[in-house]
DNA sequence: GACATCACG
DNA sequence: GACGTACGTGATGTCC
């Protein structure tokens, strides 16, 4: 026998909104006593306590409930399994706050509603309805225009936001039809947030004016015949499918099964005890003396200081790592728990295993997964019988591994799947290999990129590294399993039960490793750094490498050849001038030959007690000697010839003709990337024979290759962080800032600028960026170290904030043990304290490192939004040379690329960084690299 | 595998 | 007063 009747007031909140509503209006506070992010539990406290004690007039509810969402899969991703897909994943400092609202809302003693396949909006139809037909009102407690068609009869919506109730005609302001009605205007509108497909081309008005027409979407769909518009006629009769399953999407489902009745709702006090504790425990301060006041209760204590237990946060006790403990999993049946223990968490390490270690060319060979430390297991899928001597057998697929596409149906569905985590050691690789199998991992997290977040500067983050210092743990090291040199096999030749151990544990390791530092992400204020310039990065670099840059075999080929002519005559004449044969490629040779035989000056010996031989050296010899001059060109051609004509041609891709770069997320200790395999970032620019290697990146039929640049990014920021006022003007006045620099120091007019001055101060410039010294500028600039050293003096004379930007720099790199970069990045300087020579180069590196770091963020954030800004457009990203951006796009559409991604890269540091010194792109094109850089 | 050298920003 | 010294990378060839 139900109480719930005449009279009644059910108040229904719906907590999701409550929560993003609390996570976006508030700054990012986390708990004092060991960084927990508390921003949204914090917000939706403090809208819980003002909505249960506002005054709410007649409206006052008798009984009240907050109804959240569970899981993320549902009846609707049943019928349409691209229903929200395109939503972004929950913000990461976000995610652990849901549980602790959760455990708020029970601490005010407010019954706390959700239900597994349901969203929070079936919940409270369901309710809406039963207490509407039970003679009571409603009053739901959000703006979700997807609850606005439960208005009526007796129940009303409430903007918390704007303090405004929604009855009948608030609805139809908004939709144009009645609440009845709604559900027809959304399934013909359909809903992009959602991702609720509706008609193409109609929209919320063009809907309303059709169900108000026809009566109703069935009406209007049986009829669509008489619609007078030819192409909207003609929508609704190609699009009915996907219209009547936009309305199952939208519509509510009132009768969802539930455990509790509209009784068990009833308005209760809180305990004080319970809900002081909570919000002691969470350390809110104010609220908790606001509602201890109210209750009166006593305010219970909160610590000011953090614990020194709290900062060393207690690791709950981990499972030794046992090799014995994994599982090999061969059947579906077996895959389908770790699947099912995966959903129930919310996340999974993965980690793949493959034929080597090329993305574009490796073969999947098995995958390994781990949901908790120790529980892991492997799926072995396309190992080889090894049989050895029997050559036929060895192609063979070993028993006992289940069928690779079989594997992979099951396992796309969670690999995709938003609401659960990937977990990977460096997933650009993993989500690669997995993108040729047509999986397209999302969402992920990175255990590599958290250590290069958290730790740059301090030491590497490959995974043994990782391991052994944060795990105490010596990962089972793979070279045993695969041999080396000859003799060495793919992982597909690895026996099974030996590769299980291997493989299973990399996955249980990462796994242990993201759990020890994901929370600590907060604590050391790079969660930031982490969210918009690492992570998002992965799939960027994923699609720019798996694209690669066209290069024409043709004309490296013939290069080669050339260089190899040329070298054979040089080499002549070196052995012809020297009187003896010798390889011009030893430089201790070369040293010999020059210091010894010659008995040539400025022989200098270095610490292996051979002669140094190097350019510099060479070119001071040149200007009097025959011999060393030959040697130099030599040694060009020879660069010129084995690192890229020669190659460059190794690297070419067979099946596409391209070459695929990789990019290193984590391999420059100051943010920038770093390109291996083969390096695109150091191909030949700056004499005339080496730049004409550009000439082979070409772009494909139709299309032009585009260079982007920023110009002196680095000087830019420099003017900006170190506050030179010259230096800021100039760039605003779009002056020579070398030739500037030079009027500055030399007391030269502009107008009488020679080059030779301008080509010091362009020096001094560099040198400042670079941590600059008396000693490195006279080297660089062959001049007395004294006079370098006036030159430095007169520059800090002329700018002093740049004395001023060093000296801070250099301190706070002794107290913080880091320095960082404008958007938060921290480089660690372990060495900045150190005696003797190792402090000189810790102390320019850290002078460089907020600059060159800086410039590293500003273009990883014009490459992360990039792929969105030219997604209309016949262009791909392909290549990032540090300040340069490599496009190839339809010739056509040159100009267009050129506005959006300026736009975008000029725009870069905004809004998290407000530049004084604005940011200028060139933009180049042409047929290939040479004439469009 | 260390070292020297040299390609780039 | 001496010590050493421009910043950040990766690939190649020699030599042990």
């Amino acid at each position: 026998m139900s109480n719930f009747g005449k009279g009644c007031h059910l108040h229904l909140i719906d907590g999701s909104a409550f929560i993003f509503r609390a996570y976006h209006a508030l700054p990012p506070l986390t708990r004092k006593s060991d960084g927990l992010p508390i921003g949204a539990v914090s917000g939706f406290c403090n809208m819980l306590q003002r909505y249960v004690d506002g005054d709410h007039g007649p409206d006052a509810p008798t009984h009240l409930a907050v109804i959240f969402d569970k899981g993320s899969h549902t009846f609707r991703n049943d019928l349409y399994d691209l229903y929200k897909a395109n939503r972004e994943a929950m913000p990461e400092d976000l995610r652990p706050q849901i549980p602790l609202t959760r455990q708020a809302t029970e601490a005010f003693n407010i019954p706390c509603k959700e239900l597994e396949g349901y969203e929070a909006d079936d919940i409270i139809a369901t309710l809406a309805h039963q207490a509407r037909d039970a003679g009571g009102r409603v009053t739901i407690v959000s703006s979700d225009k997807d609850l606005m068609q439960l208005v009526g009869d007796g129940v009303e919506m409430f903007d918390a936001m704007k303090n405004k109730r929604i009855d009948r005609d608030g609805v139809f302001e908004k939709f144009g039809v009645f609440p009845d009605r709604v559900v027809d205007v959304q399934a013909l509108a359909g809903d992009s947030v959602d991702n609720v497909p509706g008609a193409p081309g109609i929209g919320v008005k063009t809907a309303a004016l059709l169900i108000n027409e026809f009566g109703s979407l069935e009406e209007l769909l049986d009829r669509a015949e008489e619609i007078k518009q030819p192409k909207r006629r003609q929508t609704l009769i190609d699009m009915r499918a996907q219209i009547e399953l936009s309305k199952r999407l939208v519509a509510l489902d009132a009768n969802t099964p539930l455990d509790f009745t509209l009784d068990d709702l009833e308005l209760r006090d809180p305990d004080p005890d319970t809900l002081l504790g909570f919000l002691a425990e969470m350390e809110f301060r104010t609220l908790t003396k606001r509602i201890a006041d109210k209750l009166g209760a006593e305010a219970p204590v909160i610590a000011e200081k953090a614990s020194p237990e709290a900062e060393e946060a207690p690791q709950p006790e981990q499972p030794p790592f046992d090799a014995s403990k994994y599982e090999c999993v061969r059947d579906a049946a077996a895959l389908e728990k770790w699947i099912a223990q995966a959903r129930e968490r919310g996340w999974v390490a993965v980690d793949t295993e493959t034929t080597g270690l090329n993305e574009m060319t490796a073969d999947l060979v098995g995958i390994s997964l781990a949901v908790e430390p120790g529980a892991a297991c492997y799926i072995p899928l396309t190992h080889r019988d090894g049989d050895a001597g029997d050559l036929f057998g060895s192609d063979k697929l070993a028993e006992g591994q289940m069928p690779l596409q079989e594997a992979l149906d099951l396992l796309k569905p969670v690999l995709e799947d938003p609401a659960i985590l990937k977990i990977g050691q460096n997933m650009k690789y993993d989500a690669k290999i997995f993108a040729r199998y047509g999986v397209a991992v999302s969402p992920i997290d990175d255990t590599m990129l958290l250590s290069y977040a958290m730790h740059g500067g301090l030491h590497g983050h490959g995974m043994d590294t990782l391991s052994e210092r944060y795990l105490s743990h010596t990962p089972i090291p793979i070279k045993p399993l695969l041999g080396s040199g000859k003799s060495a096999i793919t992982f597909d030749k690895v026996p099974i039960d030996e590769a299980t151990a291997y493989a299973a544990e990399d996955a249980d390791i990462t796994l242990r490793l993201w759990q020890l530092f994901k929370p600590q992400l907060h604590r050391a204020q790079v969660t930031t750094v982490y969210e918009t310039l690492e992570r998002p990065l992965v799939p960027v670099l994923a699609e720019m490498e798996m694209h690669g840059v066209k290069v024409d075999r043709e004309v490296l080929s013939r290069m080669s050849n050339a260089f190899a002519q040329k070298m054979a005559g040089l080499e002549a004449e070196i052995h012809e001038l020297a009187g003896e044969t010798f390889n011009v490629g030893s430089p201790a040779q070369v040293g010999e030959i020059l210091f010894d035989k010659m008995s040539l000056e400025g022989g200098k010996k270095g610490k292996t007690g051979k002669y140094s031989t190097p350019a510099d050296v060479l070119e001071d010899l040149a200007t009097e000697h025959e011999l060393p001059a030959r040697i130099l060109d030599w040694r060009q051609l020879s660069k010129l010839k084995s690192t890229y004509t020669d190659a460059l041609q190794t690297h070419i891709n067979p099946d596409t003709g391209r070459v695929h770069t990789s990019y290193s997320i984590t391999g420059a200790n100051t943010g920038r990337l770093a390109s291996t395999d083969p390096n695109l970032q150091n191909i030949p620019v700056r004499t005339e024979e080496g730049r004409r290697i550009r000439e082979a990146f070409v772009a494909e039929p139709g299309n032009v290759l585009l260079s982007l640049d920023y110009s002196q990014i680095e000087l830019r920021i420099l003017a900006h962080i170190a506050d030179i006022p010259a230096l800021k003007q100039a760039f605003a006045d779009g002056l020579d800032i070398h030739a500037m620099t030079a009027s500055e120091m030399f007391d030269v007019p502009l107008a009488e600028m020679t080059p030779e001055i301008r080509r010091r101060a362009k020096a001094i410039n560099f040198g400042v960026i670079y941590g600059i010294s008396g000693f490195g500028l006279a080297r660089n600039l062959r001049i007395p170290r004294a006079e370098a050293q006036e030159f430095i003096d007169r520059y800090f004379e002329r700018f002093p904030g740049i004395r001023t930007y060093m000296d801070d720099t250099i301190a706070f790199a002794k107290e913080h043990g880091y320095v960082q970069t404008l958007f938060g990045r921290r480089i660690h300087t372990p060495e900045i304290n150190a005696k003797g020579p190792h402090a000189g180069f810790a102390r320019r590196a850290a002078i460089n490192a907020p600059i060159q770091g800086t410039a590293a963020d500003v273009i990883r954030r014009a490459m992360v939004r990039m792929p969105d800004a030219i997604r209309d457009l016949p262009a791909k990203m392909l290549l990032q040379v540090h300040d340069e951006l490599l496009f190839e796009v339809a010739e056509d559409a040159v100009e267009d690329t050129i506005a959006a991604a300026r736009d975008i890269m000029e725009g870069a540091a905004d809004p998290a960084v407000r530049l004084d010194v604005r940011l200028v792109v060139d933009a180049g094109r042409g047929a290939n690299w040479a004439e469009a850089h």
